[in-house]
DNA sequence: ATTGATATACCGTCTGGACGGTATATATTG
DNA sequence: CAATATATACCGTCCAGACGGTATATCAAT
């Protein structure tokens, strides 16, 4: 104990919900315990619990977290694609499949890791991204492409992302511009 | 203890099998401890120890009899489609966005559930399934379509999959016919 | 009587959470 | 300004319960 710390460049809530992300991505789901993660942020256990009343609450501030910065990106990224039909399908497929500013990274590692150990411990704690998706779907629906077109594209983009939560395969850069390839043809109307 | 239950029709392993997933199903990964799983077996603790030598044995043993039969049910699933090009991803489609024999149903609910408790115990335990899913992306990559356009079939599948995995939406039966038509297209060769 | 199948009892560990205490910063007041 | 009070931000300890797992007993069938 009293070990001596290294100066605290944030505070110490930020440090907490960073040490638990952490904690989840490299040791796994099981392994997050609010003790870990005290430790895992410089701080004490009573420390933790000062901040966020229980393993719950922090989970669910954990989540408000992501949830937020994942819509606010995927806003950003929608406001950046030209308008007109297909306006939010081309958002959804340069954040899922392509190379700039909005690919996936490791922030969406660190939202799938969250909403993973969430899940665990209560799945009614998601309801905060099932608000976010249900906009999504939306916005989607609202359009302008070819009935069950732009969900075709959205269910795509969920589905390397699930395949990069499980680590079930990863996608060579090739194969993600091809399916991006693929996908834009969904955007032309059904002949 | 000692509670009259009914006549055992299955043998105990089996029994304790199905109740682990339905420990799962309706009171969430967390809840499934394997005293929790004997009870609901009508078996005791000692008595699941003596089938499973231990709670990870008995995720592999789960996990092992849903990705057998979701192997076996998609190598069916593609036989039953007509031979050439796109054949794969002709039964993937029906698989995850038909309405006949092969569609998703509770089965797949229940092979869901056993992923994400596996993957929450050790995420190791998911190999078998990942050797599937390798096995699906090559005979997708063979499939004869133009490059990609079976991987962002698949990875729409999968997207709604996870989709039910966490509850995030349930497509209606309408959308997701609108959805299998979207992919369809994806079998023809890029023009 | 041996073996397979199940029950009972118990142990050690881990975890979430409660609690009491401490140091420092920030008003408030005389 | 000094003294006092209050809020903020932590720390360290302790505990009850849950859980996985072991050891041992029972019992039916061959």
């Amino acid at each position: 104990m009293n070990v001596i710390q290294p100066a605290p460049l944030l505070d110490a809530r930020t440090r907490v919900l960073d040490a638990a992300e952490d904690l989840i991505i490299d040791r796994g789901v099981s392994r997050l315990t609010i003790e870990a993660a005290a430790r895992g942020a410089g701080v004490s256990k009573g420390g933790l619990l000062y901040h966020f009343a229980s393993k719950e609450a922090l989970l669910e501030a954990m989540l408000r977290r992501r949830s937020d910065f994942i819509a606010a990106e995927f806003e950003h990224c929608v406001r950046s694609q030209a308008e007109g039909p297909g306006r939010v399908a081309r958002a959804m497929i340069e954040w899922g499949f392509g190379t700039g500013e909005f690919a996936c990274d490791d922030r969406h590692e660190r939202a799938a890791a969250v909403f993973l150990a969430a899940f665990h411990h209560d799945p009614a704690l998601l309801d905060p991204i099932r608000a976010v998706v249900t906009k999504m779907r939306e916005a989607v629906a609202a359009d302008g492409l070819t009935a069950g077109h732009g969900a075709a594209i959205m269910a795509a983009g969920d589905g390397l992302f699930m395949a990069k939560i499980f680590s079930l395969y990863k996608p060579t850069e090739a194969e993600r511009a091809e399916m991006r390839v693929a996908l834009i043809r969904l955007l032309e109307p059904a002949s």
